[in-house]
DNA sequence: TCGGTGTTTTAGTTTTGGCTAAAATATAAA
DNA sequence: TTTATATTTTAGCCAAAACTAAAACACCGA
């Protein structure tokens, strides 16, 4: 009706894995069946059974024991669902006041009910965000998606001024708990920082935030944390 | 983890059969075989293997011939789904700027797919309105639902001064174009109308809205519409 | 090159929720 | 009361997507 496509609708479970194959890399490169059977929690056998169809259905080239990878029908699928994914997530926090923690989980369901024509419309009472609230680009109607120019926190060097880009919510892993503590610290996407200190040591990388308050960041955290050179910039 | 039951979620299908005999009339009555099949558009077959299950789970009583009647546990079931479902119309229709042809069936596929605390949530956001923009009453969370004290139009008399109370969707049929027609007439929830003239001949019925504007509605659009007595009740 | 370890696949089941065709039952009409 | 029609159930089947256990393969180190 209001699908793109003209093709029957993909199943839920088509979509994740088709997902999960593009967050591991398989837009470009190749993802392994273990990988894939990981980061969904499923049997290996599984994952091979699902990658056959996959196949049939024109959505990953794959070859037995060679690892997937998608195809140009895969990888607008997957930005589809990352489109809309990121577009509930924002709604989610700014319009329903969800908190970090909650927010993955309901648009992981969210995203396999909506239409195209509800996600448009969303996107527009957005107004049509560009990033998430994590600083993740989001995928255009068109499945372009804007060039990641950000690195982690802990390849910066001290004396740096920078802005947080993105903070990664590690897909599949449970590391709600590293967004909360960032997110009650205000170490979140926009806000300005100024490294003070890299340790290669232990890891720890040392901050100053824009109201003056220095942060230690041990590696967990600092990995997290993906920042951008600061300039004025389009931030939008 | 927000879900109100600590059962595990039931699936969508359990929550369409609920809802369908609930809405049959399955709550206080009986609702048959065919009548479920028909509503979902499923064969006889899959209702009565369905119904089994549904026994076993505890939402229905249900003997062979007899048809089936919702449990308590079914019916809170059935009220659940029926607060989202409305809850979430109202969302598209007033926020997302959804039409009301398009609204029905954009919230069954979402009121699968959101958590309790989503639908929580979304009420906060809309202010927890007690109708949704058919005129509806919504569920409260309890389960408790306002007693409708509302009539179709047919049962009016001339001269009868009447506010338009809802306006059915005779849910499963596909009468869109009725809600569209009158959507455009501004023939809607909240409206005033005096009723001029209730023909039993050919089921015409003529009213006059609170612009001075006649409207003869055949026998389709006259059922469509439930109608109170006028009084400076509550609407809300 | 040969093992060994870990990954992947195959084979065979399970569950859920559909389907059709045929048999059983209920209901209404004669 | 008997019969015709409509409804409901039974029986057997299918597809999707998961699982386990066992076999096949890949790759790394000696």
């Amino acid at each position: 009706m209001s699908n793109a496509t003209t093709t029957p609708p993909p199943s839920s479970s088509v979509g994740d894995y088709v997902k999960a194959i593009w967050e591991l890399g398989g837009g470009t490169g190749t993802a392994s069946t273990k990988e894939i059977a990981d980061r969904l929690s499923v049997a290996p056998a599984s994952v091979t059974n699902m990658l056959g169809r996959l196949r049939e259905r024109g959505f990953v080239e794959y070859e037995r024991y060679r690892g997937a990878s998608l195809t140009e029908e895969g990888r607008l699928e997957a930005l589809r669902l990352v489109r809309r994914h990121r577009l509930i997530e924002t709604f989610l926090l700014e319009h329903l006041g969800y908190s970090w923690e909650d927010v993955h989980e309901e648009a992981e369901r969210l995203e396999h009910a909506v239409s195209d024509n509800f996600t448009e419309r969303l996107a527009e009472m957005l107004e049509h965000p560009e990033r998430d609230p994590h600083g993740e680009p989001i995928p255009k109607v068109d499945g372009s998606l804007a060039p990641d120019d950000s690195r982690p926190l802990v390849d910066t060097e001290a004396g740096e001024r920078v802005l947080i880009s993105r903070v990664s919510h590690g897909v599949g892993g449970d590391d709600a708990p590293i967004l909360v503590y960032l997110g009650e610290r205000g170490l979140v996407p926009g806000r300005e920082l100024v490294v003070g200190e890299v340790r290669a040591l232990d890891g720890v990388v040392v901050v100053e935030d824009e109201d003056g308050v220095s942060h230690a960041l041990g590696p967990a955290l600092a990995a997290s944390i993906f920042v951008r050179t600061y300039a004025e910039s389009a931030q939008e």
